[in-house]
RNA sequence: GGGGAAGUGGCGGAACGGUAGACGCAGCCGCCUCAAAAGCGGCCGAGGAAACUUGUGAGGGUUCGAAUCCCUCCUUCCCUACCA
């Protein structure tokens, strides 16, 4: 008996060669550059079978690529700043760094145990000082222009446990440590402007033709650009302005009250002017409003409010309107007030309903028959009405007259309101990058100079989860000046993770430079990223934040060409195990150590692919993993016969005059033909090339049977290892040794399908009458139409039909069908 | 509330206006075997003995022809959410 498919022994062996030989480093030959890669993993713990499915598509992608006659950039590095490891800190103790540089060692590990074709050379981790000093270089270029900045903002709080807290460890506006209510603060804190780049954010999505349509959509939602009015409400009785943004300036007659945020400015000066008791309320509102965080804040559908005691004047209406403090405004968004319409804006009718405000109608639909629902405001275009001078107007004539003349009145203007907000990217937290500033009671906030950076993150840090350790740290606080060399103290935060992997792509281009971040020569040689891949869940945080710093550098002149990093991208599907997410609470995980150890990687990476197409939602089953277990044991047997033959084939395109050999050296060229059209047309279903693998396995199979020693079948062995090279590289790479050849198959030019090939002898030609199938004619697949329609008229079920009535019309579809219209 | 994606056999899926269900999984039958496993061969949407009919969430439309394009509705999943 032959020897079977070992993979146990295969893998590891192949593992070991490729990164002996450097099989997968890019060259810089001068062949067409590609960069793939998959978005910088943090690494945590043990990869599951859903890491899996991403690597392995890129990895397919990489190597047909690379097949393709590419130079192929494919670099793997690590996310390694960020709260996991603080927090093993402050539970077990343990140090940070050797928490992260274990995890690190594990997950490589587990990744090239996939057999995955990394460029090594160039790996990164961005918690180390070679890579995080140029988070502080280029945070100071940010500063320098103006683009990072201190100021005031709240953020979460817990008294408690004496920290700030992200968003997400905010539960049920708790600590989720320590349980106790979160408090909002006001602290000084880092931004980055991204908000000046907001336009050009939302203008290049036209331009990103290789991004999913949600994506982009979900990017404009993000930014939120609200073109409007913004325009002042008078004070009564007091010589200043609240300005409000509105999109629908035409419902101004209907405004019945003025909404403000508690934290709006305004609400302090009204001291003066209205009763002690309601501005004792409205500041007790504020603070009890104030004191939750904002998740809290926004999940309370209930709508509340306080009147101020003042009231305002609408400019255009002259109306005299009650001023309320409301928790359903937000200070950060617009002007922090609105006009509150309640006949015209849901928000404004359940919060008017709740305080008795009155309602005034001033827009009516154009046509009345639309059914009203009860209770809804109406808040749809129509024609003013009530509305003074403007009525009669449409909503969008009179949107640009009342604009018009508020502008003219010097009281309002035409302006756009984003959602989106500067990036609050300081953390107070330890295990990220220093921000490279320092204090000064002489000079003030001075940078840190170029050449003393980095400032490097000292190790014995109190983490403990009792505030910020940095700032607990004398050591690292105390330094001097930088400008007169006066005793200053450093700045203590750290920056946002997002930082590091806002660039990280361009790092990758010069890993190991020691004079910039990277080489302007190296990003016009690589950039932009050809592809681009990664879970959706990354879609308006990180890929945001990246398009925002390429378009830095791009203005910076760092990097050529276009101002967009990514050329296209790729969101893959999640990976569930009883139809739900795979979890440690559930106990449902499928790791990859266990998979590789039972089945192979080769067999764990056919079947992650083969499973759904990639962008989809897959289930991992053990009884498919076996079917690809299965599929490459009959891979194997069907090359065993040509090991150690390397004359069998010279790779050259046999004669095939027999109809089996035809069908053999055919189904070799479709399997190589759908591999190339899901590379080039990026829809990458290899999901449905494997399916043409196994059809071609199937027909060797066949041959195998009945004529082993034909030069077709010798051409489909040596083919096969090349087309299964992309998806199962260990066993391709086996095959291809024992089939005589001493360069790896990876290096090896994917087969180029063949018209030759794949032309057929004879197809099976569809007759129809009236679009039903009445008869198929096997026939030359060059026939024309006229003969085709001779041989239908022969064939007794079709003219059984065309006796039903008279021949309207013929449509003949070459090579496929016929159709007759009969009547 | 807003946005997006998707609904095809028992299951995963294939079919980018032209033969619906490729390929795999599960199942059934056979060969091989003392037997089992593995392997190999065959069957496998529904109704029907067959001819044939019917069938891609529901309904309508466009077309010689629709799973595919358009409209309405239903369902599921994902994202987002008081953004004025």
């Amino acid at each position: 008996m032959a020897e079977a498919y070992d993979f146990r022994n295969i893998e590891p062996k192949w593992r070991e060669r490729w990164e002996f030989d450097a099989t997968y480093r890019a060259r810089s030959d001068g062949r067409p550059k590609y960069y793939v890669l998959e978005m910088l993993p943090y690494p945590s713990g043990d990869l599951h079978v859903g890491h899996a499915k991403n690597y392995s598509f890129g990895d397919a992608i990489a190597r047909m690529t690379r097949m393709r006659g590419y130079d192929v950039l494919h670099p793997m590095g690590f996310d390694a700043f960020g709260l996991p490891a603080e927090n093993a800190a402050i539970d077990r103790g343990v140090d940070p760094a050797a928490w992260t540089v274990e995890n690190i060692a594990n997950m490589q590990r587990q990744i090239r145990l996939m057999g995955t074709g990394y460029d090594w050379s160039r790996e990164i981790a961005t918690c180390f000082p070679e890579y995080y000093r140029w988070n502080q270089w280029l945070f100071l270029r940010l500063y320098e222009r103006g683009l990072a900045y201190k100021r005031e903002a709240p953020v979460n709080w817990c008294p408690h446990d004496k920290t700030v807290l992200a968003n997400e460890q905010v539960i049920d506006g708790r600590c989720w440590r320590c349980n106790h209510l979160v408090e909002r603060r006001n602290l000084s804190q880092w931004f980055l402007k991204i908000t000046a780049y907001a336009d050009r954010l939302l203008a290049n999505l036209d331009k990103l033709e290789g991004w999913p349509e949600r994506t982009k959509t979900m990017q404009r939602n993000w930014i939120g650009r609200s073109e409007g009015v913004r325009f002042d409400f008078a004070v009564d009785g007091l010589d200043e302005t609240v300005p409000v943004f509105t999109t629908r300036i035409d419902t101004a007659f209907g405004a019945t009250f003025l909404a403000i945020a508690p934290e709006h400015p305004m609400v302090a000066r009204l001291r003066s002017i209205v009763p002690p008791e309601r501005f004792d309320a409205v500041t007790a509102f504020a603070e009890r409003v104030a004191g939750k965080s904002e998740l809290e804040r926004t999940s309370l559908l209930e709508k509340e409010g306080v009147f101020t005691g003042a009231y305002a004047i609408n400019p255009l209406s002259g109306a005299r309107v009650p001023i309320y403090a409301t928790n359903y405004v937000l200070a950060d968004y617009g002007t922090g007030a609105v006009m509150g319409v309640p006949a015209h804006d849901q928000r404004d009718a359940e919060f008017a309903r709740k305080y008795e405000l009155p309602s005034v109608t001033v827009v009516v639909p154009v046509d009345d028959d639309r059914a009203r629902i009860e209770g809804a405001a109406f808040v749809d275009d129509g024609r003013l009405t009530d509305s003074g001078k403007y009525d009669g107007m449409t909503s969008a004539q009179a949107r640009v007259a009342m604009a018009a003349d508020l502008a003219q009145r010097g009281l309002g203007e035409v302006t756009v309101t984003t959602r989106i907000r500067d990036w609050l990217v300081s953390r107070q937290r330890y295990w990220g990058t220093p921000i490279p500033i320092v204090y000064c009671d002489g000079c003030g906030e001075v940078p840190v100079p170029d050449d003393q950076l980095p400032v490097l993150l000292p190790p014995g840090a109190p983490v403990d989860g009792e505030g910020s350790p940095l700032a607990r740290m004398e050591s690292f606080v105390n330094t001097t000046c930088p400008r007169c060399g006066k005793p200053a103290r450093r700045e203590t935060d750290t920056m946002d993770t997002f930082f590091e992997s806002s660039w990280y792509y361009l790092r990758y281009l010069s890993p190991h430079d020691s004079v910039a971040p990277w080489e302007r020569a190296d990003a016009n040689a690589w950039m932009n990223v050809d592809q681009y891949i990664g879970g959706a869940e990354h879609t308006v945080l990180h890929l945001l934040y990246a398009r925002f710093f390429y378009m830095f550098f791009h203005d910076n002149r760092w990097v050529g060409g276009n101002d967009e990093p990514f050329e296209r991208l790729f969101h893959q599907g999640m990976v569930l195990k009883d139809s739900e997410k795979m979890s440690k609470s559930r106990g449902n995980v499928v790791g990859v150590d266990e998979t590789a150890e039972r089945y192979g990687v080769d067999a764990m990476r056919l079947f992650l692919l083969y499973v759904t197409p990639p962008e989809d939602t897959a289930e991992w089953t053990d009884e498919g993993i076996s079917g690809r277990v299965r599929f490459l044991n009959r891979v194997w047997r069907a090359c065993e016969p040509l090991f150690g033959k390397p004359y069998a084939s010279d790779g050259r395109l046999p004669a095939a005059d027999e109809a089996d050999d035809r069908t053999l050296l055919r189904a070799v060229h479709v399997a190589a033909k759908s591999a190339l059209d899901e590379t080039l047309s990026r829809r990458f279903h290899f999901n449905a090339t494997i399916a043409k693998l196994d059809e071609l396995v199937n027909a060797l199979t066949a041959a195998a049977r009945d004529r082993s020693g034909s030069p077709v079948t010798a051409y489909a062995v040596h083919a096969l290892p090349i087309l299964i090279a992309p998806f199962a590289p260990h066993i391709a790479e086996e095959l291809w040794e024992r089939l005589g050849h001493a360069v790896s198959v990876h290096l090896q030019r994917f087969i180029e399908p063949d018209e030759r090939a794949l032309a057929v002898a004879e197809i099976e030609l569809v007759v129809q009458v009236n679009g039903k199938i009445r008869a198929r004619l096997a026939v030359a697949p060059d026939i024309s139409a006229e003969r085709a329609y001779e041989l239908a008229q022969e064939n007794p079920a079709v003219r059984a039909q065309l006796e039903s009535g008279e021949l309207r019309k013929q449509i003949f579809v070459p090579g496929k069908l016929l159709n007759l219209v009969v009547s």
